[in-house]
DNA sequence: CTCCAGGACAAGC
DNA sequence: GCTTGTCATGGA
């Protein structure tokens, strides 16, 4: 069931080509800045940026020149601390994605989770997006989709997140990659919190609509 | 004016 | 354990 509906999503939109970011870090900086955040804002908030997207050069900052960088995407006085933790950790790599992919992708989850500030879905849109590992991204918008859809919804992510995975059974990166980019588009253009079912391309797959009438 | 946006955390029960 | 308040900006 769930695999058509990607196969529908994808059929509808086509290829997403996520993440937009330029390199690895600047990919984790946007996990860290769309928090809580629409992501029109945090594009202003990248925009500012006059270093390159690198752990070092994020380091260096002061924290009020970060802070001024990042305001548009709110939350400016946690998020600027967040960054600078991400940056430390991941600069135990040496910022290298080839570093990290050499370690069990299980100890480089939980390493990203016990920092502050790294919760279940911001850690695994890293894993995915940056790292290149097969870890489903649970958000809002899949809970809202999925339920509509009558796709059974556990409010524990972790639980969420390896029924899915299982439901799946297709363990390639570039698939989960596509199916999270085209849920959140999906949900931006019909599923939002006021539906918009005219012309959605799930209707014969939903039960929402059914409901309505 | 209110509500929402690609969450996480800590305090309170 | 689960629920609620907090964090902040910009657009609809």
């Amino acid at each position: 069931m769930l695999f058509q509906v990607y196969q529908q999503l994808f059929d509808s939109y086509g290829p997403q080509n996520w993440w937009p970011a330029k390199t690895p870090f600047e990919m984790m900086i946007g996990a860290i800045l769309t928090q809580n955040t629409s992501w029109t804002n945090v594009e202003k908030a990248l925009a500012q940026f006059e270093i390159p997207f690198e752990p070092q050069a994020l380091l260096k900052l002061s924290n009020q020149e970060l802070i001024d960088w990042i305001r548009p995407s709110g939350f400016f006085n946690q998020k600027s601390e967040r960054l600078k933790l991400l940056a430390q950790w991941f600069l135990q790599y040496d910022g290298d994605v080839t570093i990290i992919q050499q370690h069990p992708a299980e100890d480089i989850r939980k390493a990203l989770l016990s920092l502050k500030g790294v919760g279940p879905e911001t850690a695994d849109s890293i894993m995915l997006y940056a790292f290149e590992w097969p870890f489903f991204v649970v958000d809002a918008y899949t809970r809202r989709i999925f339920s509509r859809l009558g796709y059974p919804v556990p409010k524990d992510y972790e639980a969420f997140r390896l029924q899915i995975e299982a439901d799946l059974n297709r363990p390639s990166p570039s698939f989960y990659n596509e199916f999270h980019a085209l849920i959140v588009y999906h949900a931006k253009e019909h599923c939002t919190k006021k539906p918009k079912c005219a012309f959605c391309p799930l209707t014969a797959l939903c039960q929402y609509p059914l409901q309505i009438a």
